[in-house]
Formats: structure tokens, sequence, C-alpha cells
DNA sequence: TATTGTTATACTCTATAACTATA
DNA sequence: TATAGTTATAGAGTATAACAATA
């Protein structure tokens, strides 16, 4: 059973190697629910993760972000933002508009529309998402939580270096 | 700063809603994770996370897979085991061979040199894994380990109902 | 009939680089 | 010169579905 379940995790065999079995068995579960998530997406709403995370950052800036701003946040390219907000903008659910006083810069933002339907799928995901971390208690949520503060504190440093 | 750290973790501003926020910052630690995992084997040894996934499957199994066991393994459908297998054949690691018995069935398997190679690759990914990882005590490491195992086997459950 | 694997096709996301317009 | 955004291109990975060979 455990000891032969089929996915990414049963690479290794001993149990040495502390920080690689960890980091197989984290990758095992983000995928699996990251898979659950984007499957969802696609069959409830149409639509995919990055155009998820896309609107997402707007909803949380009603005055709209610059491109440069989304790629950022999105950790994408430039390019790729201005074709996930094509798709966005043919769906009615965002709209450009030319910064007044630096013609170079366009923001996008929710259109009404765009913030209503966002609004729905948001819901829905967190309902998701409860129930796929329903194995673990609200203590547990927490200590987790705070564990991968100082991971991702870690990791920036990486980032920086 | 760390109210602001321009990441997909930023998406929610209260402190609701647990579970969406554990998820989140779940994400944005593996994601940044698998990143540098996904460049620095690009860049050192010139392959992809699936192709490295296929030979590590491969090398807990001295005797080969078939096609449809690495299908399942990776969790990813035949057609793109067949692309996958293409270039690894292509580049010599792996090999296919035709089963004895049942001559549907194709069993694949590394050649030395594919063995070599992964075996240096493995070492190097493991050094890259301790070091991100880094931020975490062992004792930590062990706790959150048992902690996905917990929330592995309520996936399990999801996955089957 | 069912299964194994391949092929064909299409779609999404991604990066790189050349390009336009503006600062 | 540098920056904001777009366009063009290419490549990887993915799924679906039709297909051939075999069981």
């Amino acid at each position: 059973m455990a000891s032969d379940d089929l996915d990414l995790e049963t690479r290794l065999s001993d149990d040495d190697h502390q920080a690689l079995r960890l980091w197989l068995r984290l990758l095992s579960c983000t995928t699996r629910v990251e898979d659950q998530i984007r499957q969802r997406l696609r069959q409830d709403f149409a639509t995919t993760l990055p155009r998820f995370d896309l609107l997402a950052q707007l909803e949380r800036h009603p005055d709209g972000l610059a491109m440069r701003e989304l790629s950022k946040r999105l950790m994408v390219t430039g390019g790729n933002v201005t074709g996930i907000t094509d798709q966005l903008e043919a769906e009615g659910l965002v709209l450009r508009e030319t910064h007044p006083s630096d013609r170079r810069s366009i923001t996008v933002k929710l259109t009404p529309q765009g913030r209503r339907q966002f609004k729905r799928m948001a819901a829905t995901h967190e309902g998701w998402i409860v129930e796929l971390f329903a194995g673990w208690s609200p203590a547990q949520k927490t200590q987790v939580y705070d564990l991968l503060a100082q991971l991702k504190t870690h990791l920036a440093q990486k980032d920086n270096a």
C-alpha cells in the first residue's frame, strides 16, 4: 500500500536523505491539490489557474495594476501577461486603460462583470481548498502555516543571492 | 515588506480563511523550489523535470517498467510518456524492449549511460534540495513530513471518491 | 472486445528576442 | 538611453481521440 503507492514520492526507498524525502512528499501533495484545482476550474468555470491568479491580483487592487506589476506579481514575463490579459479582455472580465501621465503604461482593471465572476469563482475555489485540506485540524494548519513562513524567508534569501 | 512581498500568496488581506491562506503559502513555497529545480536542471543538465522524473522511476526499477506503468506513476497520459521516452531514447539514456510474452507491451529501461547520467544528476539534485530546505531544522523537517503523511492520506481518499 | 502503445492534433503556458512608442 | 508593452517565434507539456497491433 503505502510502500508502493505509485506516485512521484516513491522515488526513494531508504530513510536517509531527509530533505529529499520531505521535498518529494511536499511536491506530491501540492501537485495533487493543484491538479484538482486546475481540473475543477476548467470543468466548472472554463478557465485556468494563471487566468484565475491574474483576476485575483486585480481583485486586490481596485485601481488596477500596470502590466509590469502583473508580470512581477505573477512571476512571468511580459509577453505572457499580454497574452493572458488578451484572453480575459476578450471574455469581458478585464479592461485596459492608458495611464494619464505616462502614455507607455497600461493599467489593467476588472470590469464589473469580471468582479462579479471572480467573486463567484473565488468562493467556490475556497470551498474546494477547505475540502482538500480537511485532513488537517485547525491547529495543524496553523502549525504548517507558521513553518512555511520560515521556509519562505529562507527561499527569499536564495532568490536575492 | 512581508505585507507586500509581491507573489501569489499576497492574494488575501484578512486573517480569516485559514485553509486558503495555508494553501496559497504552500503553493508559493513549493512553486519557488520547483522553479529553482527546473531552472537548474535546464542550465546544468539541459533536461527537464518530467524527463528527470521518468529516469528516477526507472532507476528504482532495474528490470524496467511498461509504458502504462510509467503513465500511472508519472500521472500523465500515454501519449506523453511516448514523447518523453522518445527524447530520452534519442539521448541514449533509455531503451525500449519488447515484452517476451505480451507483444503489445514495451518495457523501458535505463541504459548503462542513462544510469550513470541519472546518478550524477540525482546527487546534484539532492544537494540543491538540502540547500533550499536548510531553512528548516531536522526536527522541523520531520514534523512537516509527518503532517504531510496525514494530508496525503486525506487526498488519496478524495482521489478514489 | 479490451488493452498496449503510437500518432495526430490542438491548446496553454512559458521564455527569448525583436520591435514600437514613449519617457 | 531606458522603459512599457506588444508581437513573433519556438519549445515543453498536457489532453483527447483515432489508430494499429495484439491479447
